[in-house]
DNA sequence: AAACTTTCAGAAACCGGTTTCCGACTCAAG
DNA sequence: CTTGAGTCGGAAACCGGTTTCTGAAAGTTT
């Protein structure tokens, strides 16, 4: 056997280091580059000893195939894109690790593009992935209603994850956002509240108008009215605070308010706080997205509902990869939103106005 | 000219469209590969009316050239890998927006690596992106120290963006805290504070111990003794409320503190108002981080140091624009963080309690 | 009209792998 | 000793582009 002086990476000064190719860890081995091929790959029949000094070879190397080259005549590049609508917020982010952390597992790589709510951006990166030859695509956002497919009769498959599609034929998965809300409105209901106020974000937005409807209706079924009507506004503290002062200023008794977001909450449980009352004494208050920044540092700790996004990542990503596979699964999916219960619904002891 | 039906892709129906290749286009524009492939990148010498029919076929079948081709034989698959090694959080998100966006002005596309902190996912990714021949590695992340390098001698260059490589001679960009720290310090005496008291993070995080020594220090360069020692704990509200409870007992008196984050400040704010101090009327207050969420929700509105990570990771990646073209940088770059002055440090208008 | 440029397009090698096909060799059976 | 089956490894085609090299046709000069 050659006594060629190896060549690793860790070894050599600089950065400088040429990726070995299969050629190079052939010739080490003395043998043939289709041989070496079968014997990294396990195919074709070769001797124990011939398959052994071909591996040596290329541990010794640091030999990791050309993906390029795979992809040239595999025709897949185990790689997707990921397009985010909206700029890469909140809730992209959770979504993007689930997703991220599925595909990996299927040795997948993650293409990210932050489109930026541009459509030209937008169009752009489909383009650019397409040339990449992506084996799918995940499109991902917060949108106030369904978006516009992202492109016709695509070469390879598409799954919208938390958005959804315009056409109900595309791949969407999206939490199922009312049944979050009957699980909110349900266990205010179960710890004996009877007077529930609605506090949300704009009617316009999809997630405020879905959330509103379904709190009515799940009050109506236990034969209960809302206190007043949904208020919307904005998905901000501030109109959190605004809006208890408003409730509290209508002298229509309510002991518990579901909140569309936990800022909406947050600035609910600040603004019931200064004028006195208690949480969740005298009222007890919900969130929404159990965001922990916000849901953890309210005081007290907020009861909210969590879409589970990052569930929602890994279906979306589970989906695809199924796409991919030849299994489509078109249509709109949804999955389970999850009640996180905290003090401010609890019965919790009474605690001093300025106490941890 | 051979009336072929065009194949666009968004007339195929259904998923099935296969992209074209340059033989097709080579085909139908009646010529050979090699001559499709110089009228379509400008290369050679063509006559002008067969550059125009290869153009137009290309057109007429959607062609996008295989990266993976382009990559064989130019040896630059034009992509980097961004590897974050906390798992994706709030100081990350902004880098790698801004790091994507430069990037992808410069045609790159990005590889998207959430290690979650743990050394085997990261080496694992490592490999995975050697493997994928990228041109170059951006790692960030948030720690409490400086890091070990990634890998020794890599045959690509790595820029360590906000996390710095605890070996010199790597490329590092991070925000200059002690800069951020001096501006906030000054602004305070700028307005007439004197009694400044300072409460940040735990004393092993390198960014709340570099903060704190700076404000002793510039505190002492006007004359001035910090109000206590500084308050090290958790970056929690919950820690920010318990740390000012804690000034309030000491019997000290203090006009001023500087919060080593946002939510610290926020927790101070609230105890503050809760103990009847007014911000910024009593106390001025400044945080560190410009967390929107915080910075704004917080009553008043909280002055904070913002360390501008959109831009830093926009420098992250124009470095390593630079090192891919054989133009290193090597060494720790600073970039300035920016004083962002709201009304917990001004001379607003004296506001009811529970006020708007 | 012959010799010399210049213009333009095709043939072929190449990038780094994978896979098919084929031939050489070994061994056991006839 | 011949033949057939079974092992093992190499040669070559191929994936989809780029680039170099070559040569034919057209135009220019004398």
């Amino acid at each position: 056997m050659p006594a060629m002086p190896p060549r690793k990476l860790s070894e050599t000064p600089g950065n400088v280091a040429k990726p070995a190719t299969i050629s190079e860890v052939a010739l080490l081995a003395g043998v043939s580059v289709g041989t070496a091929s079968k014997a990294l790959n396990g195919r074709g029949s070769l001797r124990a000893e011939t398959r052994q000094r071909v591996l040596s070879a290329a541990e010794q190397l640091g030999f990791q195939p050309n993906r390029a080259a795979v992809t040239l005549n595999s025709g897949r590049t185990y790689t997707v894109g990921m397009i985010t609508t909206d700029t890469i917020g909140r809730f992209s982010i959770p979504l993007m690790m689930g997703a991220e952390d599925a595909l990996g597992a299927g040795e997948m790589s993650v293409f990210l593009c932050d489109a930026r709510d541009d459509p030209i951006r937008e169009q752009y990166y489909l383009r650019t992935l397409l040339s990449r030859r992506v084996d799918g695509i995940i499109v991902t956002g917060r949108r106030t209603q369904a978006r516009p497919p992202i492109g016709a009769a695509l070469p390879i498959p598409v799954v919208y994850a938390f958005i959804s599609s315009a056409d109900p034929h595309d791949c969407s998965v999206v939490p199922d956002e009312a049944g979050g809300a009957r699980k909110a409105v349900e266990h205010l209901l179960a710890t004996g509240r009877r007077r529930v106020a609605h506090i949300t974000g704009p009617e316009r937005h999809h997630s405020a108008a879905v959330r509103a409807a379904t709190a009515v209706e799940r009050l109506a079924e236990a034969g209960l009215d809302l206190v007043g009507v949904p208020m919307f506004g904005e998905w901000s503290e501030a109109w959190g605070r605004q809006a208890a002062r408003m409730l509290l200023g209508a002298n229509d008794p309510f002991d518990a308010v579901f909140c569309g977001s936990d800022q909406i909450a947050r600035g609910v449980a600040d603004a019931l706080r200064a004028a006195g009352r208690r949480v969740p004494d005298d009222v007890a208050l919900v969130g929404f997205d159990n965001w922990d920044v916000m849901a953890l540092a309210c005081q007290p700790p907020l009861t909210s509902v969590d879409m589970e996004l990052e569930a929602l990542g890994r279906t979306a990503a589970d989906l695809l990869l199924a796409a991919i596979n030849g299994e489509p699964s078109p249509g709109r999916h949804t999955r389970p939103c999850r009640l996180v219960i905290r003090d401010s619904t609890g019965f919790s002891p009474v605690r001093p106005s300025s106490g941890e």
